[in-house]
DNA sequence: GCCAACGTTGGC
DNA sequence: GCCAACGTTGGC
């Protein structure tokens, strides 16, 4: 199993809305690296930290898993939708977004309490000028997190 | 609202 | 294929 970090606005899709609707799919990504991640590097039952941003605290809200492969994200097709891609066609899709699952809401860990951990330093999310939306999490940072900020 | 960082676009 | 201009992200 490969671990992962999915950044949303809460404004779109809170894990509140998570929660609700028990899985979504991460529709939106407009950007090839993160594409990519999802096309090639995750695997149904990756699980994923899913992060807040673009709020007034960022930070950790809750885990989720993929229960999806990446498929054409639908809103590129879409006039009305502001993530529309009128050089993307149902032929010639150009975006891709996994469906994700709801695993649960965990304690809210602020982006500030993250990047005061030492074993954490080399963690996408907190390198300078990051902004990728969907990053790679290694084995010993999600461990970390999970034993000594999740469960105390 | 500001601004640093970064990705994309398009002229050459 | 270079690179300046522009748009976007996202924390603060």
């Amino acid at each position: 199993m490969r671990y992962w970090l999915m950044k949303s606005e809460p404004d779109e899709v809170s894990i509140d809305d998570l929660a609700a609707r028990r899985t979504v799919p991460w529709f939106g990504v407009r950007n090839y690296q993160a594409r990519n991640f999802m096309r090639d590097g995750m695997r149904v039952g990756d699980r994923a930290f899913f992060y807040h941003s673009g709020c007034a605290t960022p930070g950790i809200a809750g885990i989720c898993e993929v229960c999806a492969p990446a498929h054409p994200d639908d809103t590129q097709f879409d006039p009305a939708s502001p993530y529309h891609d009128p050089r993307a066609s149902r032929e010639n899709p150009r975006w891709l977004c996994v469906d994700v699952a709801f695993v649960e809401k965990t304690r809210f860990l602020p982006l500030s309490l993250l990047r005061a951990q030492a074993p954490l330093a080399g963690m996408a999310i907190l390198q300078r000028g990051n902004r990728l939306s969907i990053t790679p999490v290694s084995a010993a940072e999600w461990l970390f997190i999970n034993d000594h900020l999740l469960r105390d």
